[in-house]
DNA sequence: AGCTTAACCTGAGAGC
DNA sequence: TGCTCTCAGGTTAAGC
């Protein structure tokens, strides 16, 4: 479910509320959602209460909680939360019930006129919370770099599961030429370039189709036959439709998309292109003409396009 | 090596 | 009412 966007209010809700509190204790109710954590909910309880919760970071859809100890040292370990398709973040006072999916509670320390539990709720337990261990990389960008450079070059500290992650669109070490140099060394079609995290990411399925309808671009068209200045309008569509995204609080369709105090984003009604097959096309209605939006599959799911300003390649 | 598909899950809505 | 089928914002592991 969530994208970009969503996962970016996420962290900044979960900055608001937690930053600066110290983890007291934490129950896992569900073992699948710590499945990706070694040595399961027996150490993911046993390591985190005493910890201070020190930033809150993200990369494309994954973020991650820095962690300091006592001494508000920085451990070399982070505690990375993936929303999946129907993952949560909550904050609630204690003496909420619990709700239907109710994964993970960590209880923080007490602050004032805020609530006390960090809760992670996931329908389809696609997402979840893990223990990872932090890691240098240089990315893309290529040779190692000195530690006073860093930052300025681009390098990173990431948790080691999402050091394969491309930084995403709004990163501003985020390289357009390294992004299409992999678009002319595949065979894919151009939406598939997109929805690959490791080549961009934070980018999925509602964003793509606005960024390949903003561009104009068929999802199928080979990604190395797009050309230089397609390819920039492309990765601006990108950054713009986000950026609006965020403004917006996400997009939400339903309750499994909400910020950490429980509201729905409202970028939906934004939307020129994903969910919106059997209406017309925004952009030729305004030049006057009729085109009526489809739902066709695309990489076993569903694409939606402009069948007149998205035409389909020659040949495909 | 690169690309495609199936699998991981629960729930909502459509059609019969 | 209830059954079956399809679909849903993502990622990964296994297959060709």
């Amino acid at each position: 479910m969530p994208e970009l966007p969503e996962v970016e209010v996420v962290r900044s809700g979960i900055v608001s509320h937690a930053l600066g509190r110290v983890i007291e204790s934490v129950s896992v109710l569900d073992e699948r959602s710590v499945r990706r954590s070694d040595g399961g909910s027996a150490r993911f309880e046993a390591l985190l209460p005493g910890l201070k919760i020190m930033d809150v970071a993200r990369r494309g859809k994954y973020l991650w909680l820095l962690l300091g100890d006592s001494a508000g040292q920085l451990l070399d370990e982070a505690l990375v939360v993936h929303l999946g398709m129907s993952g949560q973040v909550l904050f609630k006072t204690a003496d909420f019930p619990p709700e239907k999916h109710l994964k993970i509670v960590l209880e923080l320390g007490a602050a004032q006129e805020s609530a006390t539990q960090l809760r992670f709720i996931d329908q389809r337990i696609f997402g979840g919370m893990y223990i990872d261990t932090l890691v240098e990389t240089t990315d893309s960008a290529g040779a190692s770099v000195a530690a006073a450079s860093r930052s300025e070059l681009g390098a990173a500290v990431l948790p080691s599961s999402v050091a394969h992650i491309a930084r995403d669109p709004l990163d501003p070490h985020f390289d357009v030429a390294a992004f299409r140099k992999k678009m002319l060394r595949t065979s894919s079609g151009i939406k598939r370039l997109l929805l690959d995290q490791s080549v961009i990411s934070g980018v999925g399925n509602i964003y793509a189709d606005e960024a390949l309808w903003q561009a104009k671009l068929h999802y199928a068209k080979p990604a190395r036959s797009v050309s230089a200045a397609p390819t920039r309008d492309l990765i601006l569509a990108v950054q713009r439709v986000m950026e609006a995204a965020l403004e917006a609080g996400g997009t939400s369709f339903d309750y499994l998309y909400v910020n950490v105090n429980g509201q729905s984003g409202y970028f939906d009604r934004s939307l020129n292109a994903y969910g919106q097959a059997g209406k017309p096309c925004k952009r030729c209605l305004a030049n006057g003409i009729s085109s009526i939006m489809v739902r066709e599959p695309f990489m076993g799911r569903s694409s939606y396009r402009c069948p007149r300003c998205q035409r389909k390649p020659r040949g495909l």
